[in-house]
DNA sequence: GTCTATAGGCCGATAGAC
DNA sequence: GTCTATCGGCCTATAGAC
């Protein structure tokens, strides 16, 4: 990819009717069907312009991806800014936070960008670094934070942050999360979301919690 | 995709060196670069024959994608038939089977297959299920015998094996696993790996350890 | 079965009028 | 900026000779 991923770069101002059409469209069909499958007659149609108004706003498919990826990218790192929560029973906060992750793990929209990213950062380098920088080690880097305040209030024994958060995590993508990701259906419910998570945070309390 | 992914079906006996090289070459291919960016034009020359003869063998791009996907996943299958010891130091027996499966995930090899599936799943609906079958599905199934006979034996208290085999493996899939199916470097080292077990295992015996 | 040659279609990108 | 029309290339798949 010649382009960067963290544009705004290109002419005419962001706002255009016509290039939010075309970013709206590339977005949705490039998520549902990954890069080398969209076409950008399909993109055109879709936004409901012609093939040489989407090249005025766009040089190119690889940059109107990068600009449609980075997009993505900017919308998970705004994702889950405020479900830290505190004061409350350690196992409780950390259900609430487990049940969070994984609703957003699963979910087709999350399901169907790490599809994108995965099939296609081989092809665009910067890709796999951007989700990274945006996603996981954001996100991670946030509860880190936040575990290593429980383990200073006493309410857990991580002396390593880094690694229990990252534990955490994980344990959040058991099998059902595969399933997901290769397309298996039934998509998790509800109901197993919280089976799954409740034993995950047990499992977590059983190492984690001070007093044993 | 009109084919089974269980195949051998079509035409030509199986041992044809012709179809070796296709079927070789083809593999390849597929592994390297996915599906729609592979051509058929590219596979015969890899594999030093026409294209004519390429679909001598194989009625479609479809069909040959569905044999090369249902050899790897006979492939998986074999993976991993013996490593699960026993009569040892539990500590040691987990470090052991992690740091097998932990290897297996980040190969390659392995990556290059777990791409594939989760691109072409999508498109392909048998590939995602004949992938579960092949790998998670029956590596877990075999891992929860494994701890129900520990929780047996008295050195595990695992009541759910079929949980603590799941959690067990998600622990092996923590960011350096995310990290590497994004393909950003740098590749995951020996050492890393250790560590990263070690942690894995101290914790999962934190948890589910006898005499606690 | 294997080849060469090509049909027929779709794609990314552009020319030129307005 | 936006359109219609089209170029040149690559793709899957096939026809026909041997």
């Amino acid at each position: 990819m010649s382009e960067t991923l963290d544009p705004p770069s290109h002419p005419a101002h962001e706002a255009s009717p016509k290039r939010q059409a075309i970013v709206s469209a590339a977005a949705k069909l490039f998520m549902a069907n990954g890069y080398g499958s969209v076409s950008m007659d399909a993109i055109a149609r879709a936004a409901g312009v012609s093939k040489a108004t989407l090249y005025a706003h766009f040089a190119s498919k690889d940059a109107l991806f990068a600009t449609i990826i980075g997009g993505k990218c900017a919308a998970i790192a705004l994702e889950g800014d405020t479900f830290l929560t505190d004061g409350e029973d350690i196992g409780v906060a950390l259900n609430k936070i487990g049940r969070h992750l994984m609703h957003f793990l699963v979910a087709p929209e999350t399901q169907a960008m790490l599809r994108v990213v995965i099939s296609e950062s081989g092809r665009f380098p910067e890709l796999g670094a951007a989700f990274l920088r945006a996603g996981p080690e954001k996100f991670l880097a946030r509860l880190r934070e936040w575990f290593a305040a429980q383990h200073e209030a006493g309410r857990l024994v991580v002396p390593d942050a880094q690694i229990a958060a990252d534990q955490f995590s994980a344990l959040m993508r058991p099998l059902m999360f595969l399933r997901a990701m290769v397309a298996v259906p039934p998509s998790p419910t509800e109901a197993e979301i919280a089976t799954t998570v409740d034993a995950a945070v047990t499992t977590f309390l059983r190492a984690f919690k001070p007093n044993s």
